[in-house]
DNA sequence: AGTCCAAGCTAGTGCCTATAGCTTTTCAGC
DNA sequence: GCTGAAAAGCTATAGGCACTAGCTTGGACT
């Protein structure tokens, strides 16, 4: 029997296929290995086990999220680069909501690319955000305030909680524009 | 052997405290029995296995959200109002990590008692923000800025991702404060 | 005291993660 | 081309979980 060609990466990227298609919560080693049309305990030879393909996946997907982010906004600055990278956010988390789901969590003490790819994904709002006069303290607030605003509203989103669909464009346009309207402009 | 007096009520309560304690994603039949002194198969004579578990802790918490928001918000109107719930909003989800976690499922369609819970929720939200001078989309986009703020703020917050150590109070106050100054005063 | 229903029990299935140890493929070095 | 070792994938197995089937027993009510 011809071997399957597994490695750490091509697993993590089925983990994220998976995530996609049944959901962050619902992946499993098993099912991970079906898709590849191999016995559970072989993943093993790759990967420490489920915590590590989580681990793996979240890192996959912080590394596309950012990459999105960073094209939306590139060539743009002020409200104009917020909005595009709002919408990249949002469209991301749409399109990929396993990745997005597994992009979110925190990265474990002292796992350094992982804590490095969720650096830059804050570092690429902070330079979206430096259209604005922000001096500190201020700016630390903005990034805050930014992110709470999109992760809360594509995660109500995904999870069913706004009736009314043909809106949500609307509600998340005003809410962005709410934002920039309160950031003193440069 | 004494009987131990289960019910669906105490059942759900103790899987609420039980969220709280080690995280609404790892709640278990087991070990809500185990709680009990009592075998895991027994909890079926009262609950029709986890799904509906999670349905009872999830329809709780919304009727302890619910309360808290209205508490924290009678007697107060315009910005008054929306600090204090919004306060009391995420009080609630630091203090009963794994409650607010159940709160935010979406009901199952049809599932009217979980669903008037969660309406319920959204009438306050609309109470509080009466005070604001807001008519028909205006109002729904409001609400839902509203909602994925603080929903937002409260999920990164819990999740460990505002790593640095700037004042989260302060940035939740100023990002309340920023909505309520985008919206047209009454 | 006797009846009877519901509460809690044991036993067992199937799916999952994870470990131990085996077999087979592959390929570097001769 | 041969060979031997490392790596890849395997079977077997243990242990935890949800859930089902069917048994026993507590205790309220007559």
């Amino acid at each position: 029997m011809p071997r399957a060609g597994l490695n750490r990466a091509v697993i993590a990227a089925a983990g994220a296929d998976l995530a996609d298609e049944i959901g962050w919560q619902e992946i499993t080693l098993a099912a991970v290995a079906a898709r590849f049309g191999v016995r559970q305990p072989s993943l093993y030879k790759h990967v420490a086990g489920l915590a590590e393909l989580r681990r793996d996946v979240s890192v996959l997907a912080g590394r596309e999220l950012h990459a999105e982010l960073t094209n939306a906004a590139v060539g743009r600055s002020g409200s104009d680069a917020l909005h595009a990278m709002a919408d990249a956010y949002r469209t991301y988390a749409k399109k990929r909501p396993g990745r997005y789901a597994a992009s979110v969590i925190a990265p474990a003490p002292g796992d350094t690319e992982h804590e490095q790819v969720a650096g830059g994904i804050l570092v690429t709002v902070e330079a979206v955000l430096g259209g604005y006069d922000l001096a500190g303290d201020d700016e630390i607030h903005a990034i805050r305030a930014l992110r709470a605003l999109m992760h809360g509203f594509v995660t109500l989103e995904q999870a069913g909680g706004f009736a009314l669909p043909q809106d949500l464009d609307e509600s998340y346009r005003r809410m962005i524009d709410g934002l920039s309207g309160s950031l003193p402009r440069r």
